[in-house]
DNA sequence: CCTACCGATCGGTAGG
DNA sequence: CCTACCGATCGGTAGG
């Protein structure tokens, strides 16, 4: 009776990322602060005290979301490129998943705006997040830069932050204005238009 | 008397300037769902049944708040330029007022974000507030391109979404991680790297 | 404009 | 995991 015994715990694990999957949507579509513990729990079929078991309060669940968010990232990072060109195609591979997943945009996008507050509490996860994308997006443009792939006059430094912000602001834009914006294309003409070399 | 007894309208309409600012503010540090008449009445010197005398509902304070910076965006307009180069240094200009304003950049970094919800009361005024700067800033990336002082090979329409993502990408990015952004010196460089001539 | 109040909702706790 | 509850806060109204 071994594999039923264990049960309990695996139960467990499995109920925690029920929560934190609908607490990421929720997040999405109202934000962290406009987010309940009831509404949460109630798309997982719990009462907002049966959630506190899980998560003792509301800000240890947001943490759980983005730890989790983290997770994602480094699974992705496992087949990560070498600084290059490459790197920067896996970002184009990247904003093409998301448009098919708005979810992810959504929360993406919501967490960060709010979090620009420094009491936010996501306020760190998010400086963080910037300075790990900047100094990667940075070290895949000096390399192009060396080797004659970015166009002459092009600062990588000032590549990575533009690209970066072009990133967040065509999502909002995008959310907004579905139909008036292609996120890929537009971020595939950007990059195009710092390179000599075609992109694909 | 005549000067004296329209006081109290004058009175009124100073008032309601007071907590259309106090509002702002407000928004900007904890968006418009964040915001709670009782924190905007109390910077104001009033009870939030008193703000409620002025602004009968939440969202009318909101819309107040709209108007206001559509007023403010009016006003600019007046002394706007034709289609073409000083319509992009305008942008400039515009982003290096707002680095010396960060409470501008707060209100509207927080609201579009929170207003990609379909539902939100501001979210048709983010969707006309896109779709019209998109067309002033895309009449004037077709100017340059007829003229030849946009580069060859380069889209105005793709230079147009790109470049309004990159204001609002930059914004939030800066709001996060201020020393580690120049707003206005990435905005240049990427104006700077459409264009055959130099902008200033 | 104020005081006083309403019903609704919030995060969290007690006690099983 | 639940029911039941707590104190706090919300937008809005009544009645001056």
């Amino acid at each position: 009776m071994r594999a039923v015994d264990t049960g309990g715990y695996l139960k467990g694990r499995i109920r925690r990322e029920d929560i934190i999957s609908a607490a990421a949507g929720v997040y999405g579509e109202v934000g962290y602060h406009g987010a309940s513990l009831r509404e949460i729990a109630k798309r997982v079929g719990m009462s907002h005290a049966g959630l506190l078991y899980y998560f003792p309060t509301k800000e240890a669940l947001l943490a759980a979301v983005l730890e989790r968010r983290d997770a994602e990232d480094a699974e992705r990072e496992q087949l990560a490129s070498p600084p290059g060109l490459e790197v920067l195609r896996h970002y184009l591979a990247l904003a093409s998943h998301n448009v098919r997943h708005p979810g992810i945009v959504d929360l993406y996008t919501r967490l960060a705006a709010e979090a620009v507050a420094p009491d936010h509490p996501a306020h760190e996860y998010f400086k963080r997040h910037y300075d790990e994308a900047r100094s990667g997006v940075r070290d895949s443009f000096r390399v192009l830069a060396e080797s004659g792939e970015l166009r002459p006059g092009i600062d990588p430094d000032q590549a990575t932050v533009t690209f970066i912000a072009l990133m967040d602001g065509l999502q909002v834009q995008w959310l907004t204005t579905p139909d008036a914006v292609d996120l890929v294309a537009s971020l595939r003409f950007y990059l195009q238009s710092l390179l000599t070399v075609p992109l694909d």
